[in-house]
DNA sequence: GGAAGGTAGTCAGGCCCCGAATCATCTTGC
DNA sequence: GCAAGATGATTCGGGGCCTGACTACCTTCC
């Protein structure tokens, strides 16, 4: 669980820094922590399965691809996992160390291959998209259509913000 | 940065899952996208001081206990920075290494000690603090008051389904 | 005063992720 | 056809954080 600062202290200093402005600092500090908790329960919830976050984006990556009758190489995954290419080779060599993917030599250009889920990868999917699908519906369940609604735009704004948070 | 799914795909298979919430899943991986957005724009913004989150958390802390009289005990810091003691040995022994605080005994248990800033530590936050309030606020800069306040209501809604997507 | 149990901090090991460097392969331009 | 450069994946080293087991110390209560 990640490291999320408490609110209280801070009033005590908003004089000495004009450049405080609370609100901002209480709702940033509010969408962090719910970050961490939402993390911390998809992994626990993932760890019942003996998948971690980024194994099962893989995994049901896989799945959609294939149900849309396509493939994946490895740096599509990655893309579409928003993570490093490096990171996804280390999560394909678990998950196909525990034989739920298996690689397949691209016939044309051999620097690439793709990616497949095997039947026991498959049947790990089909077995517990149900219950995580469920999950996900009870953890929004006390919002209604507008409030989501409203959540994702507001999410947003935050999002636009991000850059002058992160550039230099 | 963490692995996010991408949305598009998942429309596909509705029909298949009957447990499947679109508008649940559509704002779930809003939220956990700007969350790894928000955490990775701050990671950058903390290295550049040489920081992490966790190790500006322990700082900022410390920073305002002193402000307030009062010292801290790692313990303290850990519930403050909600992780764990052991995490928190980790972080004040690389700080502690970086010269940005000192652990002092404590006169009369043993097995305790408290944390302080050293001068070094002080000067970081003081430089630090203001550009990093500055940042915070223009992270929220495009919501008004009445729309931060609605994003913490609803923030508050989210969380109390946690524990729905959390436990077994 | 000494076992039983609680509490504070630490240690060892592990997971997840990254960037930089590397290897192999393909493509392009001459 | 072949060097030069682009591209896909991998390896290596490292950082950050976590958990669970552990040590040292204190408190309680008979």
């Amino acid at each position: 669980m990640k490291l999320v600062p408490r609110y209280e202290r801070l009033q005590l200093q908003v004089h000495r820094f004009p450049t405080l402005d609370p609100s901002a600092i209480e709702t940033c500090i509010a969408m962090l922590r719910l970050s961490n908790e939402l993390t911390g329960a998809y992994e626990a919830h993932f760890s019942r399965h003996g998948l971690s976050q980024g194994r099962f984006v893989v995994l049901v990556q896989l799945f959609l691809a294939e149900d849309a009758g396509g493939t994946l190489s490895p740096a599509e995954i990655a893309e579409l996992a928003s993570c490093s290419r490096a990171t996804m080779t280390g999560l394909l060599d678990t998950l196909e160390k525990d034989g739920l993917v298996s690689r397949v030599d691209h016939p044309e250009d051999r620097r690439m291959y793709s990616v497949h889920l095997t039947e026991r990868g498959r049947d790990l999917m089909q077995g517990m998209l149900p219950d995580h699908y469920r999950r996900t519906a009870a953890l929004m369940a006390h919002l209604s259509q507008d409030e989501r609604d409203t959540l994702r735009a507001l999410l947003a704004k935050v999002s636009a913000g991000v850059p002058a948070l992160r550039d230099p």
